[in-house]
DNA sequence: CGTAAACCTGACGTTGGGTGCAGATTTAAG
DNA sequence: CTTAAATCTGCACCCAACGTCAGGTTTACG
């Protein structure tokens, strides 16, 4: 777990294969690391913090393409951060996204939760007629 | 909105095109179409209501597969559902998932907040500067 | 200095979730 | 009865998000 280390052990660590670190690297997701030489890739911590940032972002349902549109936030002064009207926009849009689907992931559980009380008791009458 | 349309109809009001119908039923997650005389699919309004049930759960993120486990269950007497103790494994691991997801999604709805926050002063800031 | 382990790249394959086409058939309307 | 609109089927193709393969280079180690 040094903070220098190559691809393989990113990829490791941050559970990935090192074609899905070019891969992101190719698409604008992860920023082209530095190349020592003649172009080995060396990565510090942030690189796998960045990774591990993708991975949550797409449990929740986003697309690399929305990923990469917010992701700098985590990662950069945000005063620096190009656009910030577009971003804002952006932001303000996903959050609305997000309410939604909180709602709607509320009432899931409630769904599954009564379904596995009605599974149940299907189950123990089952049983109860052997 | 008559209460036997055909695939049409069915895909306008449900917001799919037909082909999409048509795939749905290929890999089992719509039943089989009432076909009458030579080939046209008729459907009636529980079909709508499918459809509309399965756009709800994409929305959260489960996959054709995970929904095809699930869907039953707002269709069908439960009695009558197959494999219960199978089906309730799915559910209390589709539950757990639910549970996680929500806890991140309430997270990242909090970043989400405070990064409109602190771009909206950025802006703010950009715009004093005048 | 030799060699194995790690890395590189480009090209092609795969899976999930569909979409588009085309030719054939069917139904609905006049 | 004719004809336009709707539907049918199979096959090919698309995009996202990778994975596989293969051949070539680089670095680390004894």
């Amino acid at each position: 777990m040094s903070s220098r280390m190559q691809i393989g052990e990113l990829a490791q660590r941050a559970n990935v294969s090192h074609r899905t670190i070019h891969y992101y690297e190719r698409i604008g997701l992860m920023k082209p690391a530095e190349r020592e030489g003649a172009g080995y890739r060396y990565y510090d911590e942030t690189a796998y913090q960045r990774l591990e940032k993708i991975a949550a972002l797409k449990r929740l349902g986003l697309s690399l393409d929305e990923i990469a549109a917010v992701i700098d936030l985590y990662f950069e002064d945000a005063s620096g951060i190009k656009g910030k009207e577009k971003v804002l926009e952006i932001l303000e849009a996903q959050l609305a996204k997000t309410n939604t689907q909180l709602a709607e992931l509320t009432g899931f559980r409630r769904d599954l939760e009564s379904n596995i009380a009605r599974m149940k008791s299907l189950i123990d009458q089952a049983r109860q007629a052997d």
